[in-house]
DNA sequence: TCGGTTGATGGGACCAAGTGCCATAACATG
DNA sequence: CATGTTATGGCACTTGGTCCCATCAACCGA
């Protein structure tokens, strides 16, 4: 028999969701996620920098939304190119088998002010990085800034009603249609 | 000699931004901190909630800019009655005396990953209460949403500048002067 | 097949954040 | 002066997080 298991990040973060339903995020020892995934204390923190990491890792979004702003086509705007963006990563990360996931992740966070913090400065990263892609498109600093900040506010939007859905509804096209919505309500502040 | 020295959390504050200063947020213990107060830690704990807060104290602005959003005119929309709230607040709390400590709090901060993740989520419930209050006056949902997030934007934004003045700009023509510029530009998107 | 190297794990000592409880000293009030 | 209230000090305790070292599985070359 092995001693070492596959997978053991995805074990650890399958038995922290687990046991942050069961007993709540703060109630939670990191001894005990650890022992449920058949690990100890010492090795969590080998794949996760802290206790509340442990709901954000596969922390590649902001770099793949900046690299697809990059990738849009020459003449996009700017809201055009983060909507290409949205629509790019919502094919790569919100797959259909991903959903039940993500909404079990979101009550779990809704409920935790100290995940939420987390997921804020998740947030701020985000939008910073659209913003950077934005400017090495040579869009002006402040257009960028507000493009990247209504990018932002739809990818939240939108990954909500995702993870309320049942049906395999297409995420990409669900961001789209939020950008568009905020783009006119910006224009008849 | 009285052995109760007047305004402890204010000390507590002021020892906590020395100190972070000189040897940085992480290398500071919470008893330094008290000791150079002429407290405990114990008492720390009693006037904040965490090592975090004691940079995030006066927190009455969430609830400032949702009451003068409620109080602005009756016919104003929803971004005049945003102006109206960041124009009030500069005046109660961004007065010319608190520009120093404003500033040193701000470098304290962006040195610190650990901070700007607790002003990430001051500033997630700033747009909120702004959001809600806007909803108070009938704003449409949507609305309210980016008119609140332009108005948080158009804060932080003010906010950086008017730290980094030298004489004694008006905090609050700044912030709307910095609202009107990203109206404009959310206008040309 | 064997022995050495590499990489992931286990384990324990350790520090600091944060909680809870209780004693006590200062303040206010009669 | 006696009494109740409030802020503080002090201590024990749990837990998150760091560091270091021993160990064991896997891989690799001879």
């Amino acid at each position: 028999m092995a001693r070492w298991q596959p997978y053991p990040s995805e074990r650890l973060v399958l038995a922290a969701l687990d046991l942050f339903e069961e007993r709540g995020y703060e109630k939670t020892t990191v001894m005990e996620i650890a022992e449920r995934a058949g690990l100890t204390k010492s090795t969590f923190f080998r794949h996760f920098a802290d206790k509340r990491e442990v709901l954000f890792g596969g922390d590649t979004m902001a770099g793949l939304l900046a690299d697809w702003i990059e990738m849009a086509p020459e003449g996009a705007t700017a809201l055009e190119a983060v909507a290409h963006a949205l629509d790019a990563v919502g094919r790569q990360a919100f797959t259909p088998e991903r959903r039940e996931f993500s909404f079990r992740r979101r009550a779990v966070i809704g409920a935790n002010p100290e995940l939420q913090e987390r997921e804020a400065l998740k947030g701020l990263a985000l939008t910073a990085a659209m913003t950077e892609a934005l400017e090495r498109r040579d869009t002006p600093a402040l257009t960028a800034c507000v493009a990247a900040q209504l990018g932002a506010l739809a990818l939240k939007i939108a990954y909500e009603r995702w993870s309320h859905t049942l049906g395999d509804s297409d995420f990409g096209e669900l961001a789209r249609r939020t950008l568009r919505e905020l783009q006119t309500t910006s224009e008849e502040l």
